[in-house]
DNA sequence: GTCAACCATAATATCGATATTTGTTTGTTT
DNA sequence: AAACAAACAAATATCGATATTATGGTTGAC
């Protein structure tokens, strides 16, 4: 009798089936919606609203919100409503930071287990990311979302071999807060970096298996990011990003 | 016109302001549930049946489920409800070993940065535990509780000095999820342990601010629990526990 | 002119009912 | 007797309505 749009979201979390049902529909819009800059940080999530947009009842926007508030996307405090999860420096600062831990400690792992179908998947994802990011200086804007899928793809390939599935969950959820704060980075560049020469280097320690050479160099590519990102921050309110 | 319980639960999660919604209360309590093993791992969680367990709506209870999906503690599959989180030793095994990861992480952070308050926090947490830990051979089982606690209270104060709200939350994640195998051993101890040395052997070198020691005795000691669990799991059934 | 209490409005939290889906039982066919 | 299909029963997912709480503006007192 109703018509529900059950727009299918493309895919979040862990585990990316497509949402069946209504709730992991809400969940995965909204969640993108969040990851990608659309909703604000710190604005407000009215249920009424979303309610209509969506064109489902209360109680399955409210559900959905309620399954991003354990996520770290979504605040919510006492009666007074759903909030988008506020953004700040010292929070990527903090992000980055056990980025960087988790970040070894996976890619150590893996090199350790990898056997060649784990070899396969990274020079299969790197050669993906090196042909969107040969034409990202002349195009950035418009293959943003591309390379962001990618990137994520390579990196998640880079570890794909670590059996560890705690670490794997964390860090996660600390590439997708971290999204939030990647976008700023895409657009206006303020500090010069060479993304792709870093990913390069990484992709041959990986499968060079020189692990402390990976992982140093995996800091590196995640502390210029902070770098960036501080200084675009700096530069304009911490709000209007 | 209604009377809800809102049995005020023990707190929870990284914020305990003791529930003032009924959504927090069935969180919390269903969460308390799940920790204490009262529920069991795998168990399916009926809405209708906690529904006039707790006295309350069934979309207040699927909303508190749903908070706990995002936390772990509870799964939820397509159309087929809601369930307890299962267990298992591989699980466990994941989960110590990112354990000792952020442990020592940390722990290193917090005694650079920790102040004369600190100090006194861990002293006074050690007291603490040591009151309970003395007695705990003649009275395991009644002082279970209570020694939990105050492990807790205790591990929390070594580090709370620590920078890094990321790193807490996610030790507060794992060591929730610890706690449902960390029962285990409290009742049958199959490996000799003397867990009162573990701790002032731990409060000793983090007052002495030994980073290195300090970090070291903390991977034994939750490598030694590990022991203990892999022992009784192996030893009964991995079921029913 | 400032502050506090009060009321109207808007948004939330909660509820119970309805519509779907799943799992099981029963009945039929080969 | 086994396999399959239809019908039933139980439980879930979803909805819209109601009760409850916060919010913002207004009035009145000091």
């Amino acid at each position: 009798m109703n018509l529900p749009l059950h727009k299918s979201g493309a895919g979040a979390h862990d585990n990316p089936p497509s949402a069946k049902t209504a709730i992991e529909s809400v969940y995965a819009a909204v969640r993108e919606d969040i990851l990608s800059g659309r909703l604000k940080p710190g604005s407000r999530l009215p249920i009424e609203h979303l309610r209509s947009h969506y064109e489902v009842g209360s109680s399955t926007v409210r559900e959905a919100l309620s399954r991003l508030v354990s996520d770290t996307l979504v605040t919510t405090e006492g009666q007074r409503g759903f909030r988008v999860a506020p953004i700040s420096l010292d929070d990527f600062r903090e992000i980055a930071a056990m980025r960087k831990l988790l970040e070894a400690q996976a890619l150590g792992e893996a090199i350790a287990r990898g056997d060649d179908d784990w070899e396969a998947g990274i020079v299969a994802a790197f050669h993906r990311l090196s042909k969107v990011e040969e034409q990202l200086p002349t195009n950035a804007v418009r293959l943003a979302a591309d390379w962001e899928e990618r990137n994520q793809a390579f990196h998640d390939a880079l570890v794909a071999a670590c059996g560890n599935r705690w670490l794997m969950h964390f860090r996660a959820i600390l590439f997708a807060q971290s999204s939030r704060y990647l976008r700023i980075s895409l657009t206006k560049r303020t500090v010069p970096r060479d993304v792709h020469a870093e990913h390069e280097a990484l992709f041959q320690a990986t499968l060079a298996r020189d692990t402390e050479l990976a992982c140093r160099i995996s800091d590196q590519h995640i502390e210029l990011t902070v770098e960036v990102i501080a200084a675009r921050m700096a530069q304009h309110g911490t709000d209007d990003i």
